[in-house]
This record gives structure tokens, sequence and C-alpha cells, in this order.
DNA sequence: GTGAAAGCGCTAACAG
DNA sequence: CTGTTAGCGCTTTCAC
């Protein structure tokens, strides 16, 4: 009888199931680790007293005798409002691969992050890191990522760096395409919001919209280009300097949606009519965006399923699976809603 | 001459320390460990072979030892959208005692829900646990809870069991003084729109709701009290049912914010002017309830908080600071804002 | 197919 | 105050 069936608190370990079994530990290990070469027998045998003990593998103990932790490490500045989607992407992956998330927030303005974020990997908390921008983006950790010799993936980085594993998507041309749509309603005095200068996406994404004007032969209008910082306070600040110039713009593009949601808020209490005498347009297709009024046009960024790519392809990198095509792209996709409409008197 | 210093790719370990500074490794792992039983000098001598070697200590390895993982699991319903607040407050604490976050998402259908649960910490990935509803008030679990073993803190739960670790907020209360709220700024034709029944913290923002107007004297009136989902969406559907009656509420406080969110969009949609000929009220006080506009009336849960002392109880019961009081109320608080304002034409 | 032995890197318990 | 010894529970290596 052992000290599980006598009700003892003592957890059973892998020698308790192989002398149930009849089998050594070693045969045990290879039935946890779905190795191949078991008897079929034999591992129905091991099965069950897995079953009859209740045992369940010590993860320190396989963490310490493999040198693996079976934990990503997903890092990330502190008050990211993005964060849920890409933790949900990534534990979508790491689910069906049997790994952990780590979560590692950080202050990307901290003088010692790089050494932080090296902890994680040296101290084989996790194998390999999840890196998202601005902390990606640090000089510091691109350092420590080209030298470290740390596994990482990065989620809508930089995209420069070649050789990189990253994830991104394709803001420029898509926000080019957000222009077009503007365009194509009649909207020919068309402003935009820019997003903090920290983010290389925002830069992306400002760079796209410039392309769209160009594109459609539309004007960029002197003073309808104002820099915002992401938040909806700046949305309010940036919409209040839009709407005070004369003539008005027809339609605002932010480069967020946060921001976008400041232009609505400021149009509202400023008896502007939306989307009949503004049209407003936000990025990311955050949760909020469906749920201010009107709702939002936006494009949507597939955070979600970037993460999850970018997960997938970290485990595969940990496995030595290498892959060539190391940076991968995920399109993102204009979503129409009512914040958007036809200029109520076209120039 | 370490591997380390001719610049080998193995990390340091104890050992390395130990010959370098002159000690043995248990010397090493005080000064690691902050024991303070060790000279000055000594202390200093190790430090200083810490930071040349680049030194790290092994996780697994003290893991293993230690029988501890330093890990909290954060364990939550996989689409909860208040997972931010939560996840944000327990790595604050976390932060500052050492410790390290590792979250679990489930499907609260799920039935080996349970096992999942126990598996973490049986597989010893983490110590405690912190639990949200609705699994949290899950049978399956709840029994784990009562019977397993295994150190825990509910947040936001049942709040029923007697000796359950739990953090609460006291809805009923904070709910009744919406009511009053309301009341005083002279509406008599308040709606509720009930919360997921399978989530009990709203079975008792409702029952707040009950005894507010009770307190205020002001009367359930038939088919001004619906039952919504939680999600934006029901939030819509149950004002628009609202907007049907005639005479119309004029105020309609919410369970949540993403349905307060809800009822503000059909009323915007179909010409009622918020807040004059509607006051919106909320709860929860989530992002989106200063970014909508009006901007929504609610009650701030303080969900970071809350979960900040919920993992700070944890580590304290891990490291076996009994403490009497395992059961803790964090006041929630009434945030006005501009969806609420006197009737247009008071009764 | 299966098993025996040797650690992984650290801390616990105790000895001094 | 410091060191020695013996594991923690597992995988690895190699032998059979």
């Amino acid at each position: 009888m052992t000290a599980r069936e006598r009700g003892e608190l003592r957890k059973s370990t892998i020698a308790d199931v192989a002398e149930r079994a009849g089998v050594s530990i070693k045969t045990v290990s290879r039935v946890i680790n779905r190795e191949p070469k078991v008897r079929q027998e034999t591992r129905d045998r091991v099965e069950r007293a897995i079953t009859d003990l209740r045992y369940r593998p010590n993860s320190p103990g396989r963490m310490l005798a493999s040198r693996r932790s079976y934990n990503l490490g997903l890092i990330y500045n502190a008050n990211s409002s993005y964060i849920n989607s890409i933790q949900n992407g990534a534990l979508d992956a790491c689910r069906s691969e049997h790994y952990d998330l780590l979560i590692h927030p950080c202050d990307y303005r901290s003088p010692d992050i790089a050494e932080e974020i090296a902890e994680l990997v040296t101290g084989s908390k996790v194998d390999g890191l999840l890196l998202v921008p601005p902390v990606s983006d640090l000089p510091a950790v691109r350092h420590l990522l080209d030298t470290g010799n740390m596994p990482y993936v990065t989620i809508s980085g930089m995209t420069t760096a070649s050789g990189e594993w990253s994830v991104g998507t394709n803001d420029r041309e898509v926000s080019a395409s957000m222009v077009s749509y503007l365009a194509a309603l009649g909207h020919r005095r068309i402003a935009f919001v820019r997003g903090h200068p920290d983010h290389k996406a925002m830069s992306r994404r400002y760079q796209g919209f410039l392309e769209g004007m160009q594109a459609n032969s539309v004007d960029v209008i002197d003073g309808f280009v104002v820099q915002g910082e992401n938040i909806f306070q700046s949305g309010i600040d940036c919409g209040r300097r839009l709407l005070q110039q004369s003539p008005r713009p027809t339609a605002v593009f932010c480069a967020n949606d946060h921001m976008a949601a400041g232009v609505m808020a400021i149009a509202h209490e400023s008896g502007v009519s939306l989307p009949k005498e503004l049209s407003v347009a936000g990025f990311d297709d955050i949760p909020l965006a469906g749920q201010i009024w009107p709702a939002l046009t936006t494009i949507r960024q597939p955070l979600r399923e970037m993460a999850s790519l970018a997960a997938t392809l970290l485990i595969q990198r940990l496995r030595g699976n290498e892959t060539d095509n190391v940076a991968r792209v995920v399109d993102a996709e204009l979503v129409t809603r009512a914040s958007t409409a036809a200029p109520a008197s076209p120039d």
C-alpha cells in the first residue's frame, strides 16, 4: 500500500508509478513523454498506475533534468492596452503545444530592463521570449536579442533587422487603403492624428497615410496633421485643435482607436454631428471601437493571430525546426462601421 | 579561468561562484537568499564573484530543492474582459515579493477544469492559486479548494464559505448607493439591467438595487427589470426593451459597464438624448466608461487593488504567516460623470 | 523494448 | 558564521 493509497499528502513520484506498474522509472518517463518505443501493453500498465496514483509529473524535476522549462515569457510594457489580445493569442498557441506562459510586464524606461529580461532566460524560467514594442524596439533589448543567444520572436516590432524572428502586419499598406476609402467617400479635407513617436508601427501608419493621400491625389493640408500620444486624452486634445481649423476637416484618421474615441468625444461635445459633419476612423479595432457611438470605422489589426503565430514560431525555434522565413506578415483589414460617411458638402 | 571567462556558453553555476569566491556553495546559497548569518566581508566577496561570472540562480534547481516554484497561478475564464486589471494587480504584488505569475485561462464549462487546475499545483508549477469568478464559483473547483489542500485566494467571488481566503468588494451596499444617487437627482422611474446569472457578484448588485429602491421609497416598476448577459450586445437588447416601455424609464442602472454602453448605443440610435431624456449608470469603471460619450457614471470596482491584496494574502499564506482575517473587503466607490442628470420632467 | 546509473543545480539538515 | 552531506524528481546516456 502506497502513501497515496493511505490518503497521505505526499505526492506520488515517478518511482511510485514505476513500482506499481512493475517497470523502471525510465519506462514511466517514456510513457509520460510519449516516446514511441514502448510496448502497448507496458504503456497501458503504466498509464493505469498513473491514473490510480493520481500521479502528475513534477515540473521542476523535469525542468532541471531536461534543461527546459516549457514556459514562454511574454515581455511587454506595463500599461499596454493591447496586451490582452496578444496574451490570448500567445496562450492559444501555448495551450496546444503544452507550454505555459509567464507574463512579464516592464517599464520600458527602466535602465536595467535588458538585465531583467536576460534573467528570465538565463535563470531558466522560460525557454524563449515573445516581445512587444516599445520594449522590443529598445536599443538595450535589441542588443540583448542580437548577442544574447536567446530564442525570441517579436510581435509588431520594427521589422527592419534582417534575420530577426518577427511577426508583423502591413500597417503602411492598409493605412493607405483607409485613405483611399475616405477619398472614395468624397473626402478631400482629411486630417491625420499621429501616434506616439516611440512606437515604430505608428510611423508606418503615418507613412501609409501620406502614401494614400498621394495615391488619391488629395493634398495634405497644413495644420491637418497633429501629433498624438496614443491615449484617449490626446485624442481629445488633437480633436480640439482640428475642430478649430477653418475650414474644418471632414474626416479624421487616427493612428489608433483610443485617439479616435477622443476625437469623437470632443466632436460630440462641440455639437459636431457624427458622421454627417465629421467622419472619424481609427486603427486596431479594439473592443471599444464597436461599443462607442457611432461605431468606429477602423482597421482590424489581427493581434491575437499574430501573437499566436509568434508563439508557434518560437516553439518551433525551440524545437530546432529552423525555418527560412522567420519574418512573417499577417494582413490587417479595413472594418467599415458607422463613424464614416460621405461628407455633407463635398468640395 | 572559468568557462564563462573563456566566452563559452555554459552558464555558470553556484559551484563556479563558490570556487571563485573561495567559499562553499552553501555560503553562496545564503547570499543569494539574503539569509542573515553571513559576514559582510564574505557576502561582498560572493557578490563580486556573482557579478564577475554573471551568475544567475537556476530556477528549476532551486524549485526542485526547495519545493517551491515562486510562481502564482492566475486562474480565470478565458474571455474575461476584466482580467487586465486583475492581472496587473496580481503582478504588482508579485513583483515586490519576487514571485512570478503564470496565467491560466480556462473554459469554465469544461468538465475537467478542476483536474487542470489541480495539475498546476500538484505538478509544482505554482505554489498557490488566485481565482476569479465564474471559475472560482464552480462546484468542482470549490470542492478542489475545500479538499485539495492547495493554497488559494479568490477575488470577487461568492464570499459565503467561511474560512475561505478571499478578497471581495461591497457590491450590494454600493449598488444601493447608486440608486440613492439617482433618486436624489429626482428619478422615480429607475430601470435595472441584471447581469449574468452565473456570476454571484451580479446577484449582489441586483440585491443592492432592490435595497436602494426600498430605502428611497421608489417603486420597482413592472418591466423595468430586465435580464442581461454582461456583454455589450445584451445591453443593446435590454435597452431596446426598456425604451419600448411607456412611459419610459428616466434612468437605467446596469449591472456592468459593457451593458451600460449597449444601452447608451441604442438610446443614441433611437434619438433619445443622453442624459437629458435618459440617465445611464454602470458598474465596474472599465476604461471604456471614461471614453464613451457622454462619459459613464459608474461604480469603480477596485479590481487592481483587490487582486494585489489577494496576491499579497496568498504569499503570506504560502509563507505560513497565518492570519485570522482571511476574508477581506475593499470598498468600491461611486464615480459620477456626464451620463446621469436630473430627469427632464420629474414625476 | 527496457533498465541502471549518473547527474541537472540547488537547498535542507545538521555538524562544526 | 561556515561547510558537508544528502537528496529534490526527473531525463540523459548508454548498456542490455
